[in-house]
DNA sequence: GTCTATACACAGATAGAC
DNA sequence: GTCTATCTGTGTATAGAC
C-alpha cells in the first residue's frame, strides 16, 4: 500500500544522517509546494531548489531524479489519506462514524489542500505513477472498507446504497472543498476559506449525507 | 461570462473562410485531447500539431501563441457548462428539476470528460487563465442560481441546507467521475466507466442528494 | 557532502521561401 | 495560406572542483 522511495545513496549500514534527514524533508516540502501549485511538468527543479534554500545540484544527489522526488511526494501524501478511512468498522454506529469521518477528511482538506491537489492532478492526468498503488492489495482494502457499508446496510441501519457509490460521494464531496478551492473562493467573493467556512460545509455535508442514506442522527 | 479568444488573423470583414473554420475546429479539438491529459505545461505545441495533423507553424498562425489557444480551448468548454444550470427556477419542482440536473451533469462527466478535466486541472493550479470569467457577472449569475434554491426552501419544498454548499456538493459529486475516471476504474476493476455505469451513479445520488435535502420524489 | 559550470535536449516562437 | 529552417530560452542532469 505504499510507494517505493528511490533515496538512492542509503548505504544500508547507516540510518540516513541527521542533515541527510533535515535537507530531505526540506526538499519534499518544497517540492510539495511547488507540484501542488504548476503540477509535475509546470515545476522545475531549480524552482523547487530555490524555495528550499539549497542549490539545485544537491536535489540530484538526494533524489535520483525529477520523477523520483515527485513519487516521494506522492508516498508522504498518501500515507495520510489511508489512516482516517481504516477507522470505520461494522460495529460501529453509522451517524457516528460518519460524522466522525466526513470531519476528519473536511478537516485534512483545510489542512493539507496542496497534497490533496497534488493527488488530484495525478490522478486526473492519467495517474501512471500511481500504478503500484492501485495493486490488488489496494482493491481488496477498499472491498474491506466497502463492506463496511454493506454490513451497515444488512443489519437495516441504513438505505440500501451501492457501498462503491457511496464512498466516491464521501471523497469527491469533501475532496472538492481542497482541490476547488480557487473556484468557490472566487464565487462566493471569499479570498480563503476559513476554519468556520469548512465547519459549515462539512455540517451540511453531514446533514445531507446522512439523511440521504437514511441514517438517523443521534443528535 | 465568455472569454476574449484572441484569434489575431480575424480580419473585420470577412467571416472566416471555411477552410480557417475547419482548421481551427480541428487544431482545439487536438489541444483539448492532449491538455486533458498532458496539461497545460506537459503538452507541447508540436505534440497538438502532430495530433492535428498539421505543421507546428500553422498553430501559431491560428492563434498567437500557446496561451491563447489554451483560453480558447477553456472557453470552448466553459460555454457548455453553465447551459445546464441555467435551466433551474424556482417554479419548477425541485425533484423534477433536481434529477433533470444531476442527470444532465452526469452525461456530460461521461461525454465530455476531457473538457471536464482541463477545466479541474486550471482550477487546481489557480485558475489564473479564467480571472475574467470569475467576473462581477459571474458571481451575480452564482447567487442568482443559489437564489432558486432559496426559494424552494421558503416555501417549504425542501429542507434549510446552505444553497451555496448544495451547489458545491451538485458540482464535486458530478464531477468527480469524470475527473477521478482514472482511481474509479482502478478501484472497482473495470477498464472503463460505461453508460450503465454512469447511470447508476446518478441514480445514487439522486437518491441521496433529494432525500437528503428533503425533497420528496414525485415517483 | 556541497556547489559551480556545463552538456544536451527540447520547448515556444518567428523569418522567410513557396 | 502553408511549411521548412532556425533563433533563443529553459529544462534536466551530470562532471568535477572544493
Amino acid at each position: 500500500m505504499s510507494l517505493e522511495v528511490p533515496a538512492h545513496n542509503n548505504h544500508a549500514e547507516k540510518p540516513a544522517s541527521r542533515i541527510r534527514q533535515k535537507n530531505e524533508q526540506a526538499i519534499i516540502q518544497a517540492a510539495e509546494d511547488q507540484f501542488a501549485r504548476h503540477g509535475y511538468k509546470g515545476t522545475s527543479m531549480n524552482t523547487i531548489a530555490t524555495s528550499a534554500g539549497l542549490p539545485k545540484a544537491n536535489l540530484h544527489y538526494y533524489f535520483t531524479n525529477k520523477l523520483g522526488l515527485y513519487v516521494a511526494v506522492l508516498s508522504n501524501i498518501l500515507e495520510l489519506w489511508d489512516s482516517a478511512f481504516n477507522t470505520l468498522t461494522a460495529d460501529d454506529d453509522p451517524a457516528e462514524a460518519l460524522t466522525r469521518y466526513i470531519r476528519a477528511k473536511m478537516e485534512f482538506s483545510r489542512r493539507q489542500p496542496q497534497a490533496s491537489r497534488i493527488f488530484a492532478m495525478e490522478i486526473i492526468s492519467g495517474g501512471e505513477c500511481l500504478t503500484e498503488y492501485f495493486s490488488q492489495d489496494y482493491r481488496a482494502w477498499f472491498s474491506g472498507r466497502a463492506a463496511v457499508f454493506q454490513a451497515w446496510i444488512d443489519a437495516g441501519k441504513m438505505d440500501p446504497i451501492d457501498p462503491v457509490h457511496l464512498i466516491f460521494l464521501l471523497w469527491g464531496s469533501t475532496q472538492h472543498y481542497a482541490d476547488f478551492a480557487t473556484q468557490i473562493c472566487r464565487v462566493t467573493g471569499r479570498t480563503k476559506l476559513t476554519k468556520n467556512d469548512m465547519e459549515d460545509a462539512g455540517t451540511n455535508l453531514i446533514h445531507i449525507i446522512l439523511k440521504g442514506c437514511g441514517i438517523k442522527p443521534p443528535f
